[in-house]
DNA sequence: CGGCCAAGGTATAACGTTGTATCTGATGTC
DNA sequence: GACATCAGATACAACGTTATACCTTGGCCG
């Protein structure tokens, strides 16, 4: 029952010394071909795997990423772990994900190992009430670090959408297909992306002249807007579409139409956001606010990468819009 | 601009040595209260964490477990994730998770990602095709590992699910209905877990005397459901109802009844695998085999730690049951 | 008043790796 | 044959911790 193998039992086995080794498997230093051969065979032999944080130690570098997410459930989120880890990982990085669940003590747990790790960077969506320690305790790590929807610190890097337009081309759809009584369903804490898709959806009202607006919370899933819709049916019959917090509520408020044998899109036209895979494929199809999760992941782990390359430059935030895409459970209301 | 804080930062700030500071930090040793509270507030002011890797590779501890799974963007990895994280967090552990989106070659790299950073112990749902060469490191390491679905080796622990016998049980509720035509739908790999199922649904039908076996590979995932139920209706008529190798490809064959205008429990009988959360809220909601993926998670976690107290015993093979839960997608076949 | 002891703190050697400075021969040159 | 040159290898220190052995100092007892 030997023990892991390390540099020195390589050295051991190949009649060499562990510097030798080291330079071998890195391919640095000056090392005749046969010694070489020597060495990797012995390595391969004895199965040998460099301890990462020894080497990391000295080394000072370090090509591990986190990615900390608010909610990994929500395949909008996974769908943004792809494409964060493809681009990572094309270059060189490796990516662990760790999932908050929206509780900002474990998302301190989660935050503080990462640090303590010693990751070599950080992606972060920030889950609602993070604390304001943990944060000072971020800034002074001096680690590169990206917000992404939920922006908490100026000096981070952060990527974030223009909500309150996107929430404004979505109410313009409804009122030009002739909906006056639009309510907003979804979310339940006061994170930014929520109230900012609020502030668009009333202001859009208000530019309209339309009703005061009518904002149903519920928890951001299929359930939550499940049951959600079920309510507002029973006690807002008036109601004749919904814009939703995001995709999983507009799901489950198609949901809870077809449990009252109501079609979304009929009785009721819902808007989505996120645009995530089952919008498409949902029956009826979902109209939705698209923010294409995947390229999404993808530019999150470029503008990681930009802030590794050079970790002087000012932060930097970006805005992307997001585009309605009309599907089927938009159309005109019922003529009363 | 200055650099991260280590512990000579806060020794000096306090005006003590730094193995003082080490032994306030870790509660180890006799310090008195005074220079405690100097350390801690010292400590705090500088926003000192440690750097776990030098703790970890000075005193061989390791509280990080690595999640490798092959497939996270589908909800049932999803959920077996959070009852992994909440046992072993509740333990005081820290998970991070890969996903090797079933691909061998990006699987490896996970984990020997994972071996050189030295994670404290590894639960593993292989992918199809994982490469030996992976597996005699990951032994060589002498890691405790867990896997998960699909064995690779002896010498790891493992959790399975009875597969073959919940097949049997779908198969027979079927026939029960009065099915006589029952295809399987689903999967592309030889992985294990796939190949017991089909063996168990033929049996199985051999045990009815029905027909030679129909099994029909697709995507695991809901397009590929979808499509491959549309190209069934079309080539096999005569074929009443379909099990499956997972809630994704079921819900996919249900929505593509759904685009034929026929009803999943109708023209129909549709059986899945899994009992994600979206089985129960689909309309109609999906009959399906269940093995309850929080408890799973659950379940992996004390498995993990059962190994982590006692790396010497014996390693640990356990098989699960999964139970057929009756739901709205099977009835019996509609008359000729 | 010498000696002993405990309390409170520190110096120092690891952990496994890497980077640099250094050593050792062999080869080539004049 | 003396000396520079250079490839090829090694010794050693360092990375930031922790564990252990070791120092101080003051108090107390005989």
């Amino acid at each position: 029952m030997a023990n892991r193998p390390k540099l020195s039992t390589v050295a051991a086995a190949a009649g060499v010394s562990t510097a030798t080794v080291s330079q071998v498997l890195r391919g640095t230093g000056r090392i005749s071909a046969q010694t070489r051969d020597r060495v990797l065979a012995a390595a391969r032999q004895v199965n040998y795997l460099p301890d990462g944080r020894a080497a990391a130690l000295r080394s000072g570098e370090n090509r591990e990423i986190g990615l900390v997410l608010h909610h990994l459930a929500n395949p909008f989120n996974a769908e943004v772990v792809s494409g964060v880890s493809d681009r990572l990982e094309r270059a060189g990085h490796l990516v662990s994900v760790l999932d908050s669940r929206d509780d900002a003590e474990r998302e301190g747990r989660n935050l503080r190992a990462l640090i303590a790790s010693m990751r070599g960077g950080l992606i972060w969506v920030p889950a609602s009430g993070t604390d304001p320690a943990t944060l000072d305790l971020l800034v002074a790590q001096r680690l590169p670090v990206v917000t992404f929807l939920h922006r908490v610190a100026e000096r981070f890097d952060h990527v974030g959408l223009r909500n309150a337009a996107a929430l404004g081309r979505a109410v313009d759809h409804l009122v030009e297909l002739g909906h006056r009584r639009i309510a907003f369903l979804g979310g339940t804490t006061p994170r930014a992306p929520r109230a900012e898709r609020i502030a668009g959806y009333a202001s859009a009202l208000a530019a309209h002249g339309l009703g005061a607006p009518q904002v149903f919370p519920c928890e951001d899933s299929k359930p939550g807007g499940l049951s959600a819709m079920l309510k507002l049916r029973e006690t807002h019959p008036e109601v004749t579409a919904v814009v939703c917090n995001g995709d999983m509520v507009a799901l489950g408020a198609c949901l809870g139409l077809g449990r009252r044998a109501e079609t979304p899109g009929r009785e009721v036209s819902v808007i989505g956001f996120d645009d995530v895979a089952d919008a498409a494929l949902a029956t009826p199809a979902l109209t939705t606010l698209s923010i294409a999760p995947y390229s999404l992941g993808q530019h999150l782990a470029e503008r990681l990468l930009a802030r590794l390359s050079d970790r002087a430059a000012a932060p930097v935030h970006q805005e992307l819009d997001a585009s309605l895409i009309l599907r089927d459970t938009t159309a005109p209301p019922l003529p009363r």
